[in-house]
RNA sequence: GGCCUGUUGGUGAAGCGGUUAACACAUAUGCCUUUCACGCAUACAUUCAUGGGUUCAAAUCCCGUACAGGUCACCA
């Protein structure tokens, strides 16, 4: 048959061959391993997208390969507007710029663009043309309604479904037949004339999950949508990556049922298939039932959410790091401060089985990154962050920096730091006592609480024991000469663990009237330091306070 | 329904023929201690979904079963 003619009539404007743009996209450099980020500009950007992105960064990074971003956008009908910024915003916010991209209608960088699929319609239908042209791929006429009877049929049947075999009316339609559906006006889309065997068998080597024995594909496979002019992703997937140069793919796992149909797609083209790390999906416990993490259901499956309540991006890393090599811990033990991309990453580490993202975990793993940063540092992620999401706290903070970055030191900067904050919304509720605009006076406490009692405590403290000047060791002295003046208090830890009904309160508790007196709460930092910051004149205001 | 994948404590998991079944998080208790936090210590899987087999020996190898997940679009 006269494919040929079939090919011109159905793309008569493309005129460029693939050997053109075999030229126009050379092979990289020898070794270069390169890698990409594909998304389609759906929306929202999820925590299983990251995760995959930070393994492509990782691979490609590891041995200064690169890392490119591609738009998907073959799907328009499902497209959102800032779909793409915000995934470059992304990217950014945490560190993992792709070497390689390009903005609708703006920046691009690289030589193998466009990387924007819509921008890529011709080369696309070169790859088609040539295919029809070899009689591997055809037209195929069959309406919504006929493939919904098929479906139907076969299912009833117990029929794998799907185009193949009989089913695949149009596979041999004779050319002139074909040309003159066409030139009626008949739609069709493009099918790939499978050449898989069903009973056959292939073995494929998923980086991640090992060997596995696949069937073949036989099904006609649409490669390319009339409606749209475009590819479907399958078809995309195998241009864009080829002429890309792309050496590793990291996807979900969902898409591990689409390797026979890729694997049919770069063997008619004799191409070799890119390495594949399909990576395990990120489950959710929902009550007694696991399931996947949903966008719509789970705030913390929206990238999002690590950004406003203010997670340090090294955090989120790390706690994918760790998920996707559980030795990468152990590791990080050994280099505190090495980049991430210097951990030697393993696919055939990474377990097949789907995880459930532990957000205790990452909290653990954010409170010990932030107890060792200085206070200037912490002082500067605060700024940036609040700045973003608490104006009004930004302002506090900013009034007197020094005073801040005291409150922020109060037992850091020291060996045993404290582990206060996970994410940085947790520093506002945490030391807010500490600004007078935001303070709010209340005492509330079981155990003493007869506001006579609690006046008198304070009054005493105040006026015979309290002096500014006191370093630590005189200050807890005179906290103890207190309590030992108190009737039915004793300083003595031991003799009132002894025989705690024998006593009213101890050290501790006149630590806590003053403690809350002062602040407002029960549980707060070291007592002395806070007094030190907040000065003589408020202690004797807010004390003063106390009704 | 077909095809594919998985199943070790509350969570992430190590182990891949002989281990007291690592480690980390979480939880609980104790010590330390002016509260909290930190730190330290202890506890937490008589057992590796389940049934059978191979073996002197199985979480580890084989077969079956159950359960869970993925996928079968002019969506990616």
């Amino acid at each position: 048959m006269d494919y040929k003619k079939l090919a011109d009539f159905i793309f008569p404007d493309i005129t460029k061959t693939i050997e053109d743009y075999e030229k126009e996209y050379p092979e990289r450099p020898e070794g270069t391993v390169v890698t990409r980020y594909a998304p389609s500009p759906t929306g929202f950007m999820h925590i299983g997208n990251f995760y995959s992105v930070v393994i492509d960064y990782v691979i490609a990074k590891r041995s200064n390969g690169v890392f490119f971003l591609r738009n998907e956008d073959t799907d328009q009908a499902r497209e959102i507007d800032g779909a793409v910024e915000y995934i470059m915003h992304v990217l950014k916010h945490y560190g993992l710029d792709p070497d390689e991209y390009e903005i609708k209608g703006g920046e691009t960088k690289g030589n193998y663009g466009p990387y924007i699929q819509s921008e890529r319609k011709d080369i696309y239908k070169c790859f088609i043309k040539y295919l029809i042209s070899e009689g591997k791929a055809y037209p195929c006429f069959l309406t919504a309604e006929e493939l919904e009877v098929i479906r139907d049929n076969q299912s009833k049947a117990k029929m794998r479904i799907g185009i193949y075999g009989k089913f695949a009316k149009y596979r041999d339609l004779p050319v002139d037949e074909a040309i003159e559906k066409i030139k009626a006006g008949e739609q069709f889309v493009i099918r790939l004339k499978s050449p898989g065997n069903f009973n056959h068998q292939f073995v494929f080597n998923d980086l991640a999950n090992g060997e596995m024995k696949l069937h073949e594909d036989d099904i006609d496979t649409i490669i390319y949508k009339s409606s749209t002019e475009l590819p479907t992703y399958h078809f995309a997937h195998l241009v864009d990556d080829h002429l890309m140069r792309t050496t590793n793919v990291v996807r979900g796992q969902e898409w591990m049922a689409s390797i026979p149909v890729h694997y049919n797609l770069f063997n008619t083209f004799g191409y070799k298939m890119p390495k594949y790390i399909h990576t395990p999906l990120i489950l959710k416990k929902d009550g007694d039932t696991i399931r996947k993490i949903s966008k719509r259901l789970d705030p913390e499956a929206r990238m999002t959410f690590y950004e406003e309540k203010g997670y340090p991006q090294y955090a989120v890393i790390e706690s994918i790091m760790t998920i996707a090599n559980s030795n990468y811990e152990a590791w990080r033990e050994g280099h505190p401060d090495a980049k991430f991309t210097e951990f030697e990453f393993s696919a055939k580490k990474m377990s097949p089985s789907g995880a459930l993202y532990d957000l205790d975990k990452l909290d653990n793993i954010s409170k010990n990154y932030i107890s060792r940063l200085t206070k200037d540092e912490v002082f500067d992620m605060l700024d940036t962050y609040t700045k973003e999401y608490d104006k009004e706290f930004n302002e506090i903070i900013n009034k007197d920096v020094d005073y801040t970055k005291a409150i922020l030191n109060i037992e850091r900067e020291q060996k045993k730091p404290r582990k206060d904050y996970a994410k940085w919304e947790d520093v506002k509720p945490a030391i807010s006592y500490m600004f007078d605009e935001l303070f709010n006076p209340t005492y509330t406490w079981d155990k003493i609480n007869n506001i006579d009692e609690i006046k008198s405590i304070l009054d005493k403290y105040i006026n015979n024991y309290y002096n500014e000047n006191d370093d630590k060791e005189t200050w807890f002295e005179h906290v103890k000469e207190l309590t030992e003046s108190l009737e039915g208090y004793t300083s003595n830890m031991k003799e009132y663990k002894e025989n705690p009904d024998a006593f009213k309160g101890n050290v501790a508790d006149v630590s806590t009237v003053i403690r809350i007196a002062l602040t407002g709460k029960n549980m707060t930092p070291d007592l002395y330091e806070i007094m030190k910051l907040l000065g003589k004149d408020r202690i004797d205001e807010r004390i003063n306070n106390i009704k």
